[in-house]
DNA sequence: CCATTGCCTTGATCAGGATCAAATGAAAGG
DNA sequence: CCTTTCATTTGATCCTGATCAAGGCAATGG
């Protein structure tokens, strides 16, 4: 039971660093005022169920810092994750109490909650919120979709590879063409994490990760560092065509 | 290239047998009215490709009658069917015009198109569509999410008998507590399409439901038709808790 | 310092579903 | 009627990833 600091996250919305994608990017200043006022900053350690499913849920919430995934598990203990939630992504639907999936903390973590009811007559009168609400529901569905064919049809290594490429992508800002030099970062998930997000056991996880290492693909530094050399080789190893196909 | 009887569908939205789900179930009087304008059928024979992945689409549109599919396939050949678009479910998204996916005519099929520039300023203009369109992608989205535990952690005879269990549920009209007699619907899928829908090959299909036929779960009619002799049997071989968990 | 615990790796074996190959059946057309 | 085509079934074999079982390693706490 660790003593926090107090100071939980940014209080004021101007300088909040999920400002521009979170669900309040749209929002104007008077917007931005009425979701101060039903606002207030959670935090949670590693480890801990925000919400268990079918639970009732009296806010919804956008992602500060930190990961949360949202888990599926059947009565005999086969877990699946069937989101990872990073930060700016929303939690919770408007128009319903109760949440589907259990909803965990991942790593540490910081949730910007919303009252429920102030924020569902926020969305009814002005329409900035549902906007954006909608585009990034658009954005997840599209996202769950690809999933579906990763854990559908993919090989143990290319799932372990795509996995990889899309936390290397988006730890660092390459969004365009590729750095060229290496990229590193941390693994924010176990094997066993892993395995549940991509189908898999974890032994097969563990042997997979070694697989690409002993193939140069991957470095695996000390505590979960992860090392790129050649970002390309990478994505070959995903399955994917090429680029990734950009859309618009 | 048969000749198709010239009545594609319903002209006026009065009469229009998705009316009360589609993405304009919100509408009123004034929108319908605007909607019709700027509205026009199509159909597809069994088959037919709507989009490509990729490709442009002007219009977004609304299943009418019959079953399109959302389609990925990997360079190598393997696909994936990531969504089954069943009457009243919505095709194409708001503010992009290229589709992330194949979509493609299961069987023969009526959609309701709106010229995407029309559609795209009722939206900014009018709260109601939105705010149906919203709805619709979160019941989506949650059922992308169920899939992924289904491909994700279930065996092959679950993930049949969970396929079974949703035409069965759909195509007879029991939301509520199961009616008690036999069911029995036809199947819109081929085992290819079986397969693809569920992560399998045909033949583990083929032979998984033989296998529940041999057990006594399910019938095999004549001609696609399935027969459920009893509907709780079937939902016990899915691995889903129970009732299925209702929520609001 | 040692014991515990959590996470990861490695090895041996197993099995569920894939793959390869044919055969059967049913509908459609000449 | 026969041929063709497409969907499905069935059989034999293979292989990827699961399962079962230890063991290593680093951090933590007594």
């Amino acid at each position: 039971m660790p003593h926090h600091a107090l100071k939980l996250a940014p209080q004021d919305c101007g300088d909040c660093p999920i400002r521009h994608r979170a669900v309040c990017s749209r929002c104007d200043g008077p917007e931005l005022a009425r979701l101060e006022e039903m606002k207030y900053y959670r935090s949670f350690e590693a480890g801990q169920t925000i919400v268990w499913s079918g639970d009732r849920m009296d806010f919804v919430a956008s992602v500060v810092s930190g990961i949360a995934s949202l888990t599926q598990t059947m009565e005999d203990g086969r877990r699946q994750i069937v989101g990872l939630l990073l930060p700016s992504d929303f939690v919770g639907r408007p128009g319903r109490v109760a949440t589907p999936f259990d909803v965990t903390a991942t790593t540490d973590l910081v949730m910007c909650c919303f009252r429920r009811k102030p924020f569902e007559e926020m969305m009814a009168a002005t329409p900035h919120v549902a906007q954006r609400l909608l585009e990034m529901t658009l954005d997840e569905l599209d996202a769950a979709r690809e999933w579906m064919l990763l854990l559908g049809r993919k090989t143990a290594r290319e799932k372990i590879a795509s996995l990889l490429a899309i936390l290397a992508r988006r730890d660092t800002g390459l969004k365009a063409k590729a750095a060229k030099g290496a990229i590193s970062f941390d693994l924010p998930l176990t094997r066993e994490e892993m395995a549940d997000y991509l189908g898999l056991t974890l032994e097969t996880v563990s042997r997979q990760m070694n697989a690409l290492k002993r193939d140069g693909v991957v470095e695996l530094g000390e505590k979960r560092r992860i090392v790129v050399p050649n970002f390309d080789r990478l994505a070959e190893e995903t399955g994917d065509d090429a680029d990734g196909g950009f859309l618009s």
